[in-house]
DNA sequence: ATCGAAAGATAAATCGGTTTATATCAAAAG
DNA sequence: CTTTTGATATAAACCGATTTATCTTTCGAT
């Protein structure tokens, strides 16, 4: 477009009236530089607006300042708010983001890991569709590639791995219901391959059987999207016995929990009177919605943040001890889904109609 | 980590006896080449399982194949399909994607926008805060960079703009609730700097008076955070008089709508029959939720689509003519909310509860 | 057989930095 | 006064591709 070429390092060098090579590490903050020349270059560098080509600077190094995200799909808040907490981290680190999506395609993913791996990014963050043993992981391993495994992971000797805590999560939702009195619980997941939902699983599982071995638990788990999803829950309450109905839903997902919702609203059925419902991942409209749902709340910011140090704990440090897993604490947040009274009106006058 | 380096464009050359310009010429598909040195360096870049590094292929020229995006907030679904769609276009086109939050800050917006440039980015794709005049849309144009501005634009003359057709869907908005009878409306927006919430303002209010002059429309804007919007609303509700009340809400965002419900839910008035709600921008538990709310849906893939093919017409077939505005259609889906009648129960008995 | 044009191949320059090996200079040591 | 040492500075090589200018070959036309 126009045609005022952009300053480049030699240019602030002969400003300067030193070397390229000084000019470099005075931007890089290399202290061997005699302070009256780091002045002259700083001096040059604003007059000229000189800001380096990242590109370029990477180039000589075998590793470049480059962090690559693989995600399962970007459209979910859940997904959304981890990568707006990565890309922060990564940035007050002093890295750029390239952030992929996998779309819960396993041989996408492999693919982005390739492609990463074409930018010679220092590290990955990959959230894998399935498990520590997916393709994109393995894909790692055979390029021998730094990384960190997010969310549907459970430990691996050859990552480190960092989660939210699904399996005490989903145990303190067991206590929360068994505590109810509900003896007949549905668990819903609409995912057969996520390691975090697996995990949900065995933790509201066990905990039910350590608190009441007479409790029957449903599992439905659905595949084949939307459609395969809500068919699946609709033939589950077709069959279910009228004598003995499930009185609580535990779905342990954002995405299940809404096509758990929509089949109960379908079926007219009154939440939590006929059937509770408490769901994994908490999002503002469960907050909002009649009943508002009961959910577990996953601590986003917090896994973000420690993906990134521990991944450049790896990348910088250099460390190459055991692979660490780290599990973040969930919080539970009751609502009137699982039959928590609702919220008393405050600070207002009551609306009248007349 | 491990020591076998990485095949180069030299390695391959050797390999295949020819010189490395001859194996540039091959990767990109340049047809001088003799067939038989094609094959040979073909079967050479297979042996070495060649990839080539795109930072060093960008250095050489002017543009790169990289295209920035930034948009407001990555936690909206919006702007997440919005980006996923982007993502896939511009892959398709053998661009890589650098994408970056701006987390609804004008100043971090115009230095995302400055860090795009660093990385010389072909082009830029960027969903503003404010609008078409707001400080990323300024630097983009101080840095003489090719651009599209999406979603929260009007027409601009130095930038190509694409977005939904806000106006008129906001139209369509009128006409559905002025023709349901509704004489007293609330326009509830939680921003006021958005360009997309005040075209959607328009464009209801002047099909609103178009229709039926003596409509009275009431417009609260809030600002402030979370806390700000509760307090906007729920101070509406309690200064209004309840001998004339709105009967309608029309929220201007998917953010509205739910702090709109809210406080609807708080008040415990009942929808549709108290108040009837429509908001702009779908979601899917919008349809889910009891009563379900009818909203208008923006069509995030096309948009995606176009913003792509739109920049890299500009960036490659290097067109300088005017400015261009694309509005893409957008479609209203009536429920509940706005009187629509509950879908019927189909396919599958009714569950009965003994 | 000679010439010219077109096709194909390549050595070398280039992009904008970083790194390395070498050079310079002042202060300290012998 | 010479030598050593430590602190700075820089020229040149380098990273891995693309592009340009040059050179060689091939083939058809005269």
């Amino acid at each position: 477009m126009t045609n005022s070429r952009r300053a480049t390092i030699h240019d602030v060098a002969r400003m300067a009236d030193v070397s390229a090579a000084t000019v470099s590490k005075v931007m890089r903050g290399v202290t061997s530089v005699k302070p009256a020349n780091v002045v002259r270059v700083k001096e040059a560098i604003s007059q000229l607006d000189y800001r380096m080509d990242p590109l370029a600077s990477g180039l000589r190094n075998e590793q470049r300042r480059i962090i690559g995200a693989v995600v399962p799909d970007l459209e979910s808040p859940f997904f959304g708010a981890l990568v707006t907490g990565l890309e922060s981290a990564a940035e007050d680190a002093g890295y750029t983001m390239i952030i992929a999506s996998s779309c819960e395609d396993e041989g996408r993913e492999a693919d982005l890991i390739t492609r990463m791996d074409d930018w010679r990014v220092a590290g990955t963050v990959l959230v894998p569709v399935r498990s520590e043993r997916g393709r994109g992981a393995e894909q790692l391993h055979a390029l021998d590639m730094h990384a960190v495994l997010v969310d549907r992971v459970s430990a691996s000797d050859r990552f480190d791995t960092i989660a939210a805590d699904n399996f005490a999560a989903s145990a303190s939702v067991a206590d929360l219901l068994v505590g109810q009195g509900h003896r007949s619980i549905l668990l819903h997941s609409a995912t057969r391959i996520s390691k975090a939902a697996r995990t949900r699983q065995e933790g509201f599982i066990s905990r039910v059987q350590a608190l009441d071995p007479t409790v029957r638990i449903d599992t439905l788990i659905s595949d084949g999207g939307v459609e395969g999803h809500r068919a699946g829950i609709r033939s589950y309450f077709d069959k279910m016995d009228p004598n003995d109905p499930i009185t609580a839903v535990f779905s342990l997902s954002q995405h299940s929990t809404l096509i758990v919702l929509g089949e109960i609203r379908r079926r007219e059925m009154r939440i939590p009177d006929d059937v509770a419902l408490v769901g994994f991942d908490d999002a503002e409209w469960m907050r909002i919605t009649w009943p508002s749902i009961t959910a577990v709340a996953q601590p986003v910011e917090q896994i973000a943040r420690r993906s990134i140090a521990t991944l450049l704990g790896r990348v910088e440090g250099n460390i190459d001890g055991f692979r660490v897993q780290h599990l973040e604490p969930c919080e539970l947040r009751p609502r009137q889904s699982s039959g928590q009274r609702p919220m008393m009106l405050r600070n207002s006058r009551q609306y009248q109609r007349d």
